[in-house]
DNA sequence: ATGTGATCTAGACAAGATCTAGAACTAGAC
DNA sequence: GTCTAGTTCTAGATCTTGTCTAGATCACAT
């Protein structure tokens, strides 16, 4: 991965100990944290990392275009550090999420809806994992 | 509409005052309306209901299969009325959700994905409302 | 009328998220 | 190096959504 503080730095934030903190642990997980889940991760490597560093830092990353928020969770909004187009799948037992490929999926028509126009799309798809592959 | 009396009996729910008014605003509404929207119309209806005999019914109605919730807004959980498949269309200025005909939109690949069993998938679109038609 | 079970209410509680006021820090000017 | 202005950080208050609880009320069969 591109060295933090550059990363941090090319975008134009300051890469305090605090931003680093957070987007080492939001920039290489894969499994759609919470904000809360962050703060408890970032805080094994920056200690005195407080809440609302958090979410000041998320709102940043969300700007630059380094994460996205997704509104798939009950009463939640995780991140997700995966910025290019791509579909989610959600097991219904855990909660948990997964990102999908743009390819795996096919969508058509979006494009002819009748009063919209949309700038964006994505697939949400729930189910169980296969009892074989 | 039939009956709301009818209709509670049913489906096996005493038709309660408090029951009445939550059905009557919840399944005639096309807005996706928050428990306490719902409250505070049904509050017209039935000034004494409270906030958690609205969250008990709509469980009921969900339970009956008569109100679906759907995680689609950042924080809240919304209701609709609207319970046979179709897809979602968010307003990205008002974040106003408006649903769309299953058949407007269509999806391919979502059976043959690797590992999953996708039992249930919508399609989510955000954009705005077309200058025309 | 009475008892049982279902239902309702107000308020306590919990979690996610935002806001605020002041402290600490950084970068740049001197 | 020191000062200053602006940025960033922290703890805690606050707000909102949603759940839970204890007791009051209601419906209904007997």
């Amino acid at each position: 991965m591109e060295d933090l503080i550059a990363l941090l730095r090319r975008v134009g934030l300051q890469p305090t100990p605090q931003r680093v903190a957070v987007a080492r642990y939001v920039l290489a997980s894969t499994s759609h944290p919470t904000a809360d889940q962050v703060l408890e991760h970032a805080r094994r490597e920056c200690p005195t990392l407080s809440r609302a560093t958090v979410y000041n830092t998320l709102t940043r990353l969300e700007e630059k275009g380094l994460v996205r928020p997704q509104t798939i969770r009950e009463g939640v909004v995780v991140f997700d550090s995966h910025v290019e187009r791509h579909h989610h799948f959600i097991e219904e037992k855990t909660g948990a999420i997964h990102d999908v490929p743009w390819d795996a999926v096919v969508v058509s028509g979006e494009k002819k809806l009748r009063g919209w126009e949309v700038t964006e799309y994505q697939v949400v798809m729930r189910g169980r994992k296969r009892r074989r592959g």
